[in-house]
DNA sequence: ACGTGTGAATTTCTTCACAGCC
DNA sequence: GGCTGTGAAGAAATTCACACGT
């Protein structure tokens, strides 16, 4: 595959970037380089450079029509399809997670949960009934599920994600507060607010 | 301030280096930068010359001894004391992170939580009773909270952390899927699952 | 022999600056 | 005139490789 050699800091930007067209959206067609850096916090010259990775959005003189780029966003982010997620551990931020609305907006529907409680399994959250950890494989495997996102203690996350693996899931978002040791081949995020706060504390 | 020339990339994998290292404490007591490095998917000459930037911590032909480097850094992170923090927004998100005891084990204790909604004001989460976002400027003054959490609906986001701002606040971590535009002496963390699912989607 | 700390080399990332097109 | 796309320049980050202490 040829974007293979497009580096990953920017492919970790180019959500970003969406997320700012789709605001501007709301009140204006077109929009320019310089706009949407002062906005994001980046350089205009950045942000051409890393659009130019992908093609030629804008027009000279005008700048870039805001829908046609964000297509071209949800076309090179694969976003422009829905993508179903298993959620394991459903307690209080995994029940957070099923009922938050966002997700489903931008096309991920956790399309399944598992929990190891037996008072938790068997519950419904928006719609979703958890389901016994026990059956994670074959859910995995019925629904073709390629994305789990992982809320369990921090002491099972490892053991949760090698499972996950095993069960043919190709990437892993991480609310646990651990690193996951995994083939290089699966795809791992970290949300990871402790991280963050200690970052932050560096510089108070 | 002579830290502030250090790099932020690097400050920001400090944070992990102590995650890693806890866990290593439970088992050791030393280890050495190869070791770090395979259970982090780090090089070990990164580590040493990250490490290397705040002092001499290592010895040769030993490696470094874990309760050393892990008060080390949290000299260096600030994290050798508690942290008071605000929780702006109760929903079902906040109440998930008012619960979470990880972190007060890490020493950011949620001293407060304010907001809009009359049903969830006066409600009592984990011994912390929600108040009046409107109370917020004197809550932050009277407890002299430098930290916020922001846990509204995105299209609050920019105008709480405004008001955070005005009212003294010094950085802030929002859960909203939003980008906030803020003075640059504020530190701004964003814990966001959705920009993290996007960067997933690129490699699927 | 082992493993750190570090200048030097290398690679990667960002910004510059401008030709070219609208 | 305005703004993109892009080679070239410059800056930053990473890795190399080894002297040196244990």
């Amino acid at each position: 595959m040829i974007k293979e050699q497009i580096p990953d800091i920017i492919v970790g930007r180019l959500p970003r970037y969406l997320r700012t067209l789709l605001l501007l959206r709301e009140t204006k067609t077109t929009t320019n380089s310089k706009e949407l850096g002062e906005l994001l916090g980046f350089s205009a010259a950045q942000i051409r450079k890393d659009l130019s990775q992908y093609g030629e959005f804008g027009k000279q003189g005008t700048g870039y029509n805001i829908d046609y780029l964000i297509d071209s966003l949800n076309r090179i982010l694969n976003t422009d399809k829905n993508w179903d997620i298993l959620l394991v551990g459903v307690g209080q931020l995994g029940q957070a997670i099923l009922n938050y609305p966002g997700f489903l907006k931008h096309g991920f529907l956790v399309k399944a949960a598992v929990d190891n409680n037996p008072e938790i399994i068997g519950q419904k959250f928006n719609s979703c009934v958890v389901q016994d950890v026990r059956n994670m494989k074959e859910i995995i495997t019925e629904n073709q599920i390629q994305i789990a996102m992982v809320a369990v203690p921090a002491e099972k996350a490892q053991e949760i994600a090698e499972e996950l693996v095993e069960a043919g899931i190709k990437a892993i978002l991480s609310y646990a507060p651990a690193t996951l040791t995994l083939p290089s081949q699966i795809r791992v995020e970290y949300s990871d607010p402790l991280i963050s706060l200690q970052h932050i504390t560096y510089y108070l």
